[in-house]
RNA sequence: GCGGGCGUGAUGGAAUGGUAGACAUACCAGACUUAAAAUCUGUUGGGGCUUAGCCCCGUGUGGGUUCGAGUCCCACCGCCCGCACCA
């Protein structure tokens, strides 16, 4: 009997798949079509477990529909512009496409090893020309339909390299390379009109019942939907062109609380203002420094500048206000200007506080009450009812009842109006560098922005460009911008900003299902294979990429690159948790810690005896060294060890700890599943003997039910742990030869889509005809589930103290009589009768006493 | 700050509102072995008792709903993720 060898069989059988060319798709009407797709990977270069954890989820997905008689596409591509590319350029002077394109055969060439389902013949990376040519011809389409424009907008600007950074290039809001505080700077930028579809949006996400239900609320909130008020507040000394102040609010109902408005430091009363007082220029300058994240602005201390201007409370024209200009108030939702309630509104209460400005409650208890606050207080939806001074409408009302009444009372006499308003912002897709889609347009002194000709794409990225200096290269090309126009002709000079990767990956799926069609999609292969059937990605993608798709599946279906029925591009999503692994620490003579790899590290010491500290663990990172290289991992124990083990333990949804012991774990099982399987193959003289062949077979029909249901519902571990159950059953098990090969046979099989290799290896030896892979999966045979007699839990005012052991298709009479004879339900009635008794048909019973 | 999530033995975790701890790891004991490894078998939430057995407690904390709560609701504590130029 031969050992298992992971690495002898997983080459033999990966080369069998491609001379059979199993996973090669092509469009057929005889099957029905199945389109799994893992969100496709940045080439960084190596692969790591998250990318294993993902690629083998959606894996055991295609191959089980394929079992299952379904015409599977399962790609894999790159998303492989983006700003390490640069990096790397910056730091070791290669260049980014060099560093791409050998990344990612790199990876290729540790991924084929995995034996994944794809189809490579479909496989492209974002930064090939010929994808981003339709990028762009894309870009192109959506600009004539209406859905790019140009408009300034804020980046984070280094003031010593003198270049545009990334929120992830500002730390504690400074440049990264620079240390220099980074300034906020407009630049006139494209956009994609996004927020025209924030309605459809929103209500489409009701039609997504197969994706998670936090990720469709974090969607809703993302989008953000308000009903509010918009009114203005006139001013007491009007200011040249502003003698009112608009202000939108979600928050009427705590209108007669004003203590103050606040404008935002970009509101132009603000840039007006600055003009003529240097302290409040100061001010602005101040508050326009830092990065532009939201977290950074939230999180930033409360700052306020009283402009000495003074506004009236449109409800009392005697009542003045003063106008603050804040450093949270932002400019791109409402107004740019708020009133500010300090008795409703935690923030504005530290402001009053700060500021000492009055703070007036609107909310009360009774009408002659006052309220001393010391916190904001936000009365709750749900509890009554408090007496809202100054609205006749609104007293007496709490939550939406309260603002809804608030609006119809300040309409009535003129107040504003209500209006709708939803804090998604549009798109901005312009970026300052080089490794990116180049925006196809050019600039034109006569003609102004002007798209180029579609016969003129690609634009391509020339190579000649240097990064031995901040910057954008495109920018400081020699002649690369250098063109003509396409309307006059004359001379004219490229855009230099490139779209944001965003743009590369809210398209890619359609673009695999035909991935070289002269134009971005092939209508044929778009209509046959969209929708997405199942997506599987990281939650960390929950909210942008995820959006930005659907916006784009839209886009595409108003160009025509898209049917209708693909405006929701993705039928179901899944989002997987990450791996993680414990972090090893010491330190240095300075104190400062020191990270070492899992490699370097045996039972809690390094090769030189030093003791290391465990940190709990985390997502693996390069600079925590808490990583592990699935190449190392597939060299030592095979891939079929590393498939089984990120399956198994941990929910999918959930993070998994990868340890050592774990991996040691999975391969003995998969070592003894073939030493058992071997076994049988070799003993097929035993005799059988009919109660154990009845019980075995009875329990290979419960896996294959249990396992095809975790499988079909992402509950891999439960299905792992339910094969664990199977193979002792089979390895305990006194059956006759037949049955336990039959019963081997149905476990290869239940595990093929986790353990492909191993499991071909398994079949070929039972003597299964052609690949495993293509054989059809098992079906369990219901009359094999139902056993003749149940037993069930009694308990005693729920607290379990016996069980029965009845028929199984027993009346609640009878369950109810027996349950009732039990001893210990006899001694706990104490010869008197129960108050009730509660029988769950084939789940337990429940006596009250 | 805002939005979303998570919290169960020594450990990873299981459990359509219905027997809490499946399955695995680790530990301990046994078999095999000159020995070790490998393999196989068994034990293991905590406490208690009159110990063939039985009782009590137990799913971050405190409340609530229910015949019954790890699961649903409210509040709190802790940790994690996202926040629009990271991919």
């Amino acid at each position: 009997m031969s050992r298992y060898s992971a690495a002898e069989i997983e080459a033999r059988w990966q080369d069998a798949w491609e001379q059979a060319s199993v996973f090669r798709a092509v469009r057929s009407d005889d099957k029905p079509k199945y389109y799994v797709l893992e969100m496709f990977p940045y080439p960084s270069g190596r692969i790591h477990m998250g990318h294993v954890r993902n690629y083998t989820m959606g894996d055991v997905i295609a191959r089980h529909k394929l079992a299952t008689g379904h015409n599977v596409l399962h790609p894999m591509g790159w998303d492989a512009f983006g700003m390490p590319a640069e990096n790397a350029a910056m730091a070791s002077g290669g260049h980014p496409k060099d560093w791409t394109y050998q990344n990612i055969a790199d990876m290729r060439g540790q991924m084929k090893p995995l034996g994944l389902s794809i189809d490579w013949s479909r496989e492209f990376a974002t930064c090939d020309p010929e994808y981003y040519s339709q990028q762009q011809a894309l870009f192109l389409d959506m600009l004539e339909a209406g859905l790019v424009y140009r408009k300034n907008a804020v980046v984070n600007w280094d003031p010593v390299d003198m270049t545009v950074l990334a929120n992830e290039q500002v730390i504690d809001g400074k440049g990264w390379r620079s240390g220099a505080e980074v300034e906020r700077r407009e630049l006139t930028q494209w956009f994609f009109k996004i927020s025209d579809m924030a309605e459809e949006l929103l209500e489409a996400l009701d039609t997504l019942d197969n994706w998670p239900a936090k990720v469709r609320l974090m969607q809703e909130n993302w989008i953000g939907k308000s009903r509010g008020l918009q009114f203005s507040f006139s001013m007491v000394d009007g200011l040249e062109g502003h003698d009112r102040v608009e202000v939108y609010t979600t928050r009427p109902d705590t209108l007669m609380g004003a203590s103050f408005i606040g404008v935002s430091p970009d509101h132009p009363l603000a840039r007006q203002l600055e003009k003529d007082d240097d302290a409040l220029a100061e001010f602005n300058a101040e508050c326009r420094k830092g990065g532009t994240t939201a977290e950074a602005l939230e999180t930033a201390e409360k700052l306020g500048y009283d402009t000495g201007l003074r506004v009236r409370h449109p409800f009392d024209t005697s009542w003045e206000l003063p106008v603050y200009v804040a450093n949270f108030i932002l400019m791109d939702y409402g107004t740019g200007a708020i009133f500010g309630c300090p008795a409703h509104d935690q923030r504005d209460f530290d402001f009053a506080t700060k500021y000492g400005l009055p703070i007036i409650s609107t909310y009360l208890p009774s009408q002659d009450s006052v309220d001393e606050l010391t916190e904001a207080f936000v009365p709750s939806k749900t509890e009554e009812v408090y007496y809202n001074r100054g609205f006749a409408g609104a007293a007496h009302q709490t939550g939406n009842d309260a603002v809804d009444a608030a609006i119809a009372f300040c309409e009535s006499q003129g107040v504003g109006q209500g209006v709708t308003k939803y804090r998604l912002r549009d798109w901005g897709l312009s970026r300052q560098r080089y490794w990116g889609c180049p925006i196809p347009v050019v600039h034109c002194a006569t003609c102004g922005v002007v798209p180029e000709a579609k016969e003129n794409l690609p634009v391509r990225l020339p190579d000649d460009v240097s990064f031995d200096v901040p910057g954008n290269p495109l920018d400081r090309h020699p002649t690369w911008r250098q063109t003509s126009c396409p309307s006059c002709g004359g001379a004219a000079l490229r855009e230099s900003d490139t779209m944001d990767t965003f743009v590369d990956s809210s398209w890619y799926y359609a673009r695999f299902t035909s991935p070289h069609a002269p134009t971005p999609t092939d209508a044929e292969d778009a209509a046959y294979w969209m929708n997405v059937d199942q997506y599987i990605g990281g939650i960390e993608h929950a909210i942008l990429h995820l959006l930005y798709s659907r916006f784009f599946a839209r886009a595409m279906h108003i160009t025509g690159h898209l049917p209708k029925s693909a405006i929701e591009p993705f039928n179901a999503l899944f989002t997987q948790g990450m791996v993680t692994h414990e972090i090893y620490q010491t330190r240095d003579a300075k104190g400062r810690p020191v990270y070492h790899l899992p490699e370097e590290v045996t039972d809690g010491r390094l090769n030189d005896g030093t003791e290391v500290s465990i940190v709990p663990s985390a997502k693996m990172s390069k600079s925590k060294k808490n990583v592990v290289d699935p190449e190392r991992i597939i060299s030592a124990y095979g891939a079929d060890t590393a498939r089984w083990f990120v399956l198994s333990d941990s929910p999918p949804e959930r993070d998994v700890e990868w340890t050592a012991a774990g991996a040691e774990a999975a391969y003995k099982h998969l070592a003894r599943v073939y030493r058992i399987v071997s076994e049988i193959v070799d003993d097929i003289a035993k005799d059988a003997s009919p109660e154990a062949d009845e019980a075995l077979l009875r329990e290979m029909h419960r896996a294959i039910h249990d396992v095809t249901g975790g499988v079909e519902s992402f509950g891999f571990n439960a299905a792992v742990a339910r094969l664990y159950a199977f193979t002792n059953t089979l390895s305990k098990s006194t059956a006759g030869a037949a049955a336990k090969r039959q019963a081997a046979t149905v476990l290869a099989q239940l595990m093929s889509p986790m353990t492909p290799h191993l499991s071909e290896e398994l079949w070929q030896m039972l003597g299964g005809t052609g690949l495993i892979v293509t054989a059809p999966w098992p079906v369990a045979d219901a009359a094999m589930l139902i056993d003749d007699t149940i037993t069930l839990p009694v308990q005693i005012n729920g607290k379990r103290r016996g069980e029965i052991e009845v028929a199984q298709d027993a009346t609640k009479e009878e369950v109810e009589k027996i349950a009732l004879a039990l001893d210990a339900v006899q001694k706990a009635l104490e010869g008197g009768q129960p108050k009730k008794v509660i029988v769950v048909p084939g789940r337990i019973v429940n006596v009250v006493i």
